[in-house]
DNA sequence: CTGGGGAGGGGGCCC
DNA sequence: GGGGCCCCCTCCCCA
């Protein structure tokens, strides 16, 4: 599809903003010739360049008018529109010649590039707010705000920029959970080890009894061997786990690391202050 | 009831 | 992504 631009410069009248592009884009009509959008643009205003080491300002732009021979609206998400054949229309459309960037550039690079304000804004109220019949899938803008026929597409920057923001939002509360059981992790390595404890795929060749990681398996075989590779340096008595000897530490200890809240007494593992707390001695 | 050993599980980190 | 390792924890059992 050959797509077009009708550049027609705008002297002396500036856009301000964002919000006022947007007010202008929304009032356009479509094409009458082909059904495309005819949409008001901001290129950087050659007449007035600011200074070196100044932030671009909004306002030193030039209004222009982009034809763009596409059905209606058409500012996409990557993410969603990947896999659709073809360049990003969109991105072949914002693409701004003047300061060389090649087509294909994401348009929020193109927004940064023309110094306009981010538009990040969060809806007001989160999570969005179903409707009575409930379609509204969370995380997913009112239909109202997607543009028809184009996967990925939304009608406004505003309303890509909000769904990009939701999708960045949901991606950090991801979880992974276990079909199995009702657990859930915050990784797909940490739930396919998870997965492990369910499949238990590490065999003791002496007696058959299943594991779920080959160090848990050794430690079990040193059970059959009777090996002992941990020594207590204050006793000398040997253990097959680092874990019990870590334990054992704790009895050559003066200071126990779990104390009784109500009598005061010490206890060497958490095991045995539960059990104390549970007695007679401290019940109320 | 208490202290402690034995065995094993789970998450995280690093390579 | 997977394995090795570490740390913390729990449960069971026995003296």
């Amino acid at each position: 599809m050959p797509r077009s631009f009708l550049v027609k410069t705008h002297s002396g009248h500036r856009v301000p903003n964002y919000g006022q592009l947007e007010r202008q884009r929304e009032t356009n009509g479509a094409c009458s010739a082909c059904g495309g959008l005819v949409v008001p643009l901001v290129l950087p205003d050659k007449a007035a360049p600011s200074t070196p080491g100044d932030p671009p300002r909004p306002w030193d732009f030039t209004s222009v008018v982009a034809h763009v021979s596409l059905p209606l609206p058409t500012f996409l998400c990557n993410e969603e529109a990947r896999g659709a054949s073809g360049p990003d229309p969109l991105e072949v459309s914002l693409a701004d010649p003047r300061a060389g960037r090649a087509p294909g550039a994401p348009l929020r690079d193109s927004l940064q590039h023309l110094g306009l304000p981010p538009l990040l804004a969060l809806p007001t109220r989160w999570p969005p707010v179903l409707g009575a019949d409930g379609a509204q899938a969370p995380g997913h803008l009112p239909g109202a705000e997607r543009a028809p026929h184009t996967p990925g597409g939304f009608r406004t920057p505003a309303a890509l920029a909000r769904h990009q923001q939701l999708q960045c939002h949901l991606q950090a509360q991801r979880r992974f959970a276990c079909k199995s059981c009702d657990k859930e992790y915050g990784s797909l390595g940490a739930l396919k080890m998870h997965i492990r404890t369910h499949t238990l795929p590490c065999l003791c060749a002496v007696c058959g009894k299943a594991f779920s990681r080959p160090w848990l398996l050794q430690g079990h075989i040193r059970t059959h061997t009777g090996e002992k590779p941990y020594t207590c340096p204050h006793c000398s008595r040997a253990f097959a786990d680092r874990s019990n000897l870590r334990a054992h530490l704790q009895t050559h200890s003066d200071t126990k690391k779990y104390q009784c809240k109500r009598c005061a007494k010490t206890f060497s593992r958490v095991a045995l202050l539960a059990r104390h707390e549970e007695s007679s001695c401290c019940a109320p």
